[in-house]
Formats: structure tokens, sequence, C-alpha cells
DNA sequence: CTTGATCGTCATCATCCCGTCACCTGGGCC
DNA sequence: GGCCCAGGTGACGGGATGATGACGATCAAG
């Protein structure tokens, strides 16, 4: 599970720290060393999964940032997790009141921390968003189960192959070079020759059997999903 | 849904944090900071629907309160979840002696307290003299006396195992990474590697006996509990 | 102190997945 | 039609992953 963190702490070393961990642990990281540069942050293309914010800011307090957060539609619904000093009691009181998800008291451990946001992004995940049955023609998939159906009958997925049927779906109608999908499925990091997604692509057609014609590929650019599931083969253009 | 939740608990930040927490949920709270305080406040009207108690009181030990709220019958019915520090005798505390109905290990996540507690709320509600019995197939458990049976046949289960087979009926169906399993059922800030979870899914499964092909392995994924008992392993169509 | 139960960790082993390579296919372009 | 190159295909070896058994630490009970 990847993710972007967005951490807003004013002590350069400790958001450095963070940085360095939560990469390491495979987190995208956007840093803000200020109240205002955060809240920019926090509503800047991609939002974050998660906001890590100190309660303590030169400019804003942790509290009225939450606030704020809370009141701006793209950030409504992202989990923010306080960072307080010991002593703070009673602000860390109104985080709360402010609608903040979850909290560390300094000095913490970052290995705790990871857990919370981990904890935090799971909850939100299969949250309220998109049902988990994503259902295409002849096709289903339920996300929370991890299974896959073509005309009602199972088919065994890897993990890695749900994953490409999924960013597939996801994405369906649009193409997809192999970078893209490199960078969707494998992960960010992932050293890996682009043949290795034609590869695949082709175990998965292989196992949607008649379905696998929902995958078409487009010469020189990449795959395309289908986008809708009636779609002739050779309409269009 | 809302409900009135009882906070037995004597650091008055966690306390507080909790009541401001809770409210937002739309809980009703009252809080007790000692253990006399506490009995006094779970027999007063209204009866609180579930009560959080701490495990280490200044005055009286969580688990003699726990008993007597058992033995007294305004709150016998009334659901308990005890707070515990790590390295305290979690075992104890659930099941026969104590009689606790969960509990969550400190540091907790805010938001995993509030989800065990609407549990049991729901679980309250479902009907008063409902019996806490879950059935699955060959299986079947008791939540309250922590108590399990395979065809009728009593399993001995640790307080752990217990934990883990409830969790995995409580989401059945779906697939639950080990970090999510670590979460739930060791606590947030478990100190415990991932592969611990595997042993314990283990020695679960071998004291299931023929009951333990209900739960399956996803390679790279996580554990699967059968979402339905008769669910064929490769029959099919 | 000793004993037994419980639980976390580690080493080992079998398995299966996944990445890569080599070779083949087929379409586009002249 | 021939060339060229992107993509399809099949096979293979390494390596990740999970099952398993053993060990040690801890703690409560006796």
């Amino acid at each position: 599970m990847s993710g972007l963190v967005l951490v807003i702490e004013d002590e350069v070393d400790l958001a450095t720290t963070l940085e360095y961990n939560l990469r390491s642990e495979g987190f995208q990281v956007r840093l803000a060393h200020s109240g205002r540069q955060g809240l920019a942050a926090a509503t800047s293309d991609p939002t974050p999964d998660v906001i890590v914010l100190d309660l303590m800011l030169p400019d804003l307090a942790g509290t009225e940032i939450c606030r704020r957060l809370r009141e701006t539609d793209r950030t409504r619904e992202t989990p923010v997790i306080m960072c307080t000093a010991k002593g703070e009691e009673i602000d860390r009181v109104v985080g709360f009141e402010v609608g903040a998800d979850d909290y560390v008291v300094k000095p913490f451990s970052v290995r705790e921390l990871i857990l919370r946001i981990r904890a935090l992004m799971r909850r939100v995940q299969r949250g309220e968003g998109e049902p988990s049955l994503i259902r295409f023609g002849r096709l289903k998939i339920d996300r929370d189960a991890h299974r896959a159906w073509v005309d009602d009958t199972e088919i065994g997925l890897t993990a890695l192959e749900f994953r490409l049927l999924h960013a597939f779906l996801s994405r369906r109608g649009r193409v997809q070079t192999r970078d893209a999908l490199l960078s969707d499925v494998w992960g960010i990091d992932a050293d890996v020759t682009t043949r290795t997604v034609d590869t695949h692509v082709k175990r998965l057609r292989e196992k949607l059997g008649d379905a696998g014609a929902y995958i078409e590929t487009l010469r020189g650019v990449g795959y395309r999903f289908k986008g809708e599931p009636e779609e002739a083969t050779e309409t269009s253009v």
C-alpha cells in the first residue's frame, strides 16, 4: 500500500527524519514547514492520503489548520494525525474537537507513527469511496474479497494480476503506457523492464479467456481497456 | 447509533481526550476518575450502554471492578472494554475469570476503540436475550464466554487465538493483510513481526482441525476466511 | 524454585510467482 | 514483397512467500 503523506512540521530536523523514514517505508512524502504552506500543500494535486500535522507551528495553530481542512471539500475526508508535545494536553483535546483522527505525543516513535498512518489508510481506502464490486460486461471483481469472475465463474488471479486488472478496470477507455502501468501496479521504484508488462498482460488475457479481448494493444503506445463492454472490436476511429 | 459510554480512567488527559472523541462521534459520555467513582457511575441512571475501563486504577484494580459489575444485576449485561498497558495480564481479563467483553492495548488508536464500542453496542442492540453465539458451518463460538467448538466439540483456544478467530469471523469473505490483523488483534503498536501472524494462523488451523480449511491463504495479499461454509474449494459449476 | 502454558522469533523447506531472455509473429512502410 | 520493429509467446531460473517445527523468553501457578 503506497500513498502520499503530507507532513506539516516546522522543526526541519524532525521533518526530514520523518520524510526519510516514510519514504523508506514506501510512502510518497510532501513537506511543509509552516501552516500556510501546509494548507496550500494540502489542496494541491494530488490530494494527500494522510496529513501529519504539528500542533505548534510558527504562523498558524494546528487546530486552526485542522479546522480549515475540515471546511474544505477536498480535504474533508482526509485523515489527520496530530503531533503534540507533552504538556499540551488541553490543546490536544481541542485538536480532537476539531476533528483530528489520531494523535501521537512527542517524542514519538517513528514506527508508531507509521503504524497509525497505515491504519488510517486502511480504514479510508475501503471507506466511503467506490463500492468493492466492479462489474464490466462479463467481468466482475471484488476488491475486498480479492476475487475475480468471468461469466460468474471465478478465476484465480495472483496478487499482481489482480492489481493489473484493477488498474485496467479503473482506467477503462484510456490508454495506459507501459511506464504508467509500471508505476501504478509495480510501484514507483520498480526496477523492472517494460517488457515485463507484456508478459503479465499476456497471462492476464489467458486467464480472462474470451474476456481477454477487453484489453487492446495500441502499437507504439501502450494498452487500453475497452470503455464499454459492447464496444465492437473494429468500430471506432 | 447513539448511546451512553462510561469511561473509568484515572489519567485525566486520556479521559478527556476520549470524552471529546466519543462526543464528536455522537455518543453521550460519563467520566469517572477512580474505581469507586466508576462503580457508582455505573449504577446511576441511566445505566451506561458500554463501559470503558482502565485496568490500572489508583484505588481498585480494573479486574475487581469488572467482577463487581458482573455481580450487580443492573450492570451484569453491560459490555466492558478493558484498557490495558502492554505486558499486563491480558489473558485473565477476557473470558471467564473477569468477564470483560473486549480489550484494547495502550497506546491504542482512538478509532480502534470507537470501532470496538460500536461493535459491542450493535451486539447488545441486536436483542437482549440472544446468546452471543456465532455459528458458521461446523464452527461455533461464544463471544461472551470466549469458547469455541468444532462439530460441538469444544476446542481450547488461548486468548490470542480466540481474538484471531473472532477477527476472521467478523470479516469473513474479505481479505485481511497481516498488517491489518496485527493492528486489530495485537493492537496498533504491536511490537511484533508480521511473520508472527503466520505462526498463529497455523496454530489456529491446527486446533480447528478440518474446519481450519475455512482460513484461506492468498499469496502476496493476506488471509481470507471463507464467506460461506459450503463454499466449494474447487467444485464449481 | 520448578513447571507448564503461551507466545514471539528464527531457520528450514517446498512452492509458486515473477522477471527475463530468446525467439517468433505480424503489421506498417517503402 | 522485403525489411524492421513492436509486441506475442514459451520456457526457465531465482527468489519471494508462506508452512512448519523448534527454541527460548516470560509469566502465572503450585
